[in-house]
DNA sequence: CTGAAAGCGCTTACAG
DNA sequence: CTGAAAGCGCTTACAG
């Protein structure tokens, strides 16, 4: 391995002037820094990170915890992170908990021993336990903590997008096109804006909220296709990317014609979608990884405290083909 | 910050003893390692990885450099690996080089400033300077490099897929159900196994394979839709999912209908393919990333000299519903 | 503009 | 079974 010393000696300096001519530091005299790179790129040095990052007690890196490996939300979201946060020589340390908690609880020890300045997560609270232990590690913790998606956390920083207004639009856009009868699957936490949306339209829903949390897959295939046969809707909201794509099995399965037969509108916008047609409730990911490296950087400059912000992000509405005002009744 | 000097003090024990409970080392006391551990959990201490990794000169982690950060099978195979190396202790540093070699080159740097084991990477190559500083940097470092998917570079380790033999097996799959007509969409570097299934069959294609190489998106769609208006093919079989994305589109807007007036047969599966029931041909993407952590985990053992491999992996094919038996001619 | 010394928080011989 | 010392490769006062 090859070290500041080595290009020292080379040099005719002392490693001390080798670090400084590589931190753009203090001035250095011009030929000596000339002198100092030339040898360094002939020895092929780069100054070791590790210890520089131990020395300054900073490592300039970046965890981010993934919970669900298969949304390309996800993706997108890493990808954008990484190339902003790259600019300004931070790194990227990635790990999926799958959803689990106490793997999410091992991750983010791991993180906290790899000294990372920042740990960028969803929350996996399944019990109260999960979330004191969470709750106590994060208070002692030197590292940030930001909170992704979800935000279980009130005094902590978060980042997410305002799902009871994505259920809103869905909803109104839904009811606007003349459909009283929407079949609404997926997570409860968004039955407020479809609820929202019906009060605005002095109206009552007359099909009860699918609710499908933490249903396996192939229940979730069987309760949206009860629901369909026993409700009669004359639209499908479904309100995670996942359920679209069961609903969108069942509504094929079922032989139903979108939207002749039925109109379908997706929660979370995705490329098959898009491919097919069907309108969505898409989400800014760019403008939320932006503002999520934008904290980042802050936080080098404010050295002490920092107060806790919330910001959310309004979803807006992808007019496709699969809604159709209905005539039906 | 809380040290392992912290721990020694409340403990009553010098930080080396600390050290060693925490690795586990060499016999200590039953009753001095719970002392350790008890005021360290009390405290919440865990040993710093970066002074650690210093120490050691190893920092057990491994960077990992995306090409097509768009493209779901480099998630998949993060995941997976990711997964698996956490089981070992790894820890995994993840970069976009949105296919520009440049880009690429810096990352490496950074990832060997920052004293990774091993570097996982597709190898961008538009020139060659841009392969002789590889090959150079490759041949100098200390670090060990894994080419993904592609393998320029004959003597370094490989990983990928057997493409050909892919696009032979797709090839041979339409043949075999009488489409002589096949219009082939996507890269040259597929051709040899599409040749090869029509040397077999004894036949020789009668259109022309249709090399999208480096073509922008509108270009392949308007490219693909002049190609399948022309040559009048009985079956389609794109050689790559973004192009089969493309070629969905074009057929759909043809209307087209799949499989009735065309078979269509995709090369990289993809969850939308499943769910519009399209053939495809797929990748043991998980025997790939299983293999690659084999591979890391076996460095740890053997110190010296690793002999470079190459290991490629055979696609399979999937039938769904989209290649009907030609009875046009 | 440059250098010698100290120290970041560990681990590794060495010694007992 | 445990401790004191040295050192990993840097950076940071301190001094000149």
């Amino acid at each position: 391995m090859i070290t500041s010393k080595d290009v020292a000696k080379l040099a005719g300096v002392s490693h001390t002037t080798v670090s400084r001519a590589f931190r753009g530091d203090a001035k250095i005299k011009p030929e000596t820094y000339q002198r100092i790179m030339n040898v360094s790129k002939e020895l092929g040095y780069s100054p070791n990170r590790i210890a520089s990052s131990l020395r300054q007690k900073n490592t300039k890196t970046i965890g981010l915890i993934i919970s669900h490996g298969f949304n390309p939300l996800f993706l997108k979201i890493t990808h954008r992170i990484e190339t902003e946060l790259a600019i300004h020589g931070y790194h990227l340390l990635i790990s999926f908990d799958d959803g689990d908690s106490d793997k999410q609880w091992n991750i983010i020890q791991s993180l906290a021993a790899g000294q990372v300045n920042v740990i960028i997560f969803t929350p996996l609270i399944h019990s109260t336990a999960d979330h004191n232990r969470l709750y106590s590690l994060i208070q002692h913790s030197p590292i940030r903590f930001i909170q992704l998606i979800s935000n279980p956390f009130e005094d902590i920083t978060s980042f997410y997008f305002d799902d009871n207004y994505g259920s809103y639009l869905g909803t109104r856009h839904l009811l606007s096109n003349g459909h009283n009868r929407i079949l609404m699957i997926g997570g409860i936490n968004r039955v407020e804006g479809y609820e929202k949306a019906y009060q605005e339209s002095e109206l009552t829903p007359p099909i009860k909220f699918s609710d499908l949390t933490g249903s396996t897959e192939e229940a979730s295939y069987h309760n949206i296709k009860e629901a369909l046969l026993k409700e009669k809707p004359t639209a499908v909201f479904s309100v995670s990317e996942p359920l679209s794509y069961i609903t969108y099995q069942v509504l094929s399965d079922l032989a139903m014609q979108i939207p002749s037969d039925i109109s379908f509108l997706s929660f979370d916008d995705e490329r098959w979608l898009q491919l097919l047609h069907i309108s969505a409730i898409g989400h800014p990911v760019q403008a939320l990884s932006n503002v999520i490296v934008r904290e980042i950087l802050s936080y080098e400059t404010s050295d002490s405290e920092v107060y806790p912000s919330s910001t959310s992000f309004k979803p807006f509405l992808i007019e496709r083909n699969s809604v159709l005002p209905n005539n039906k009744q």
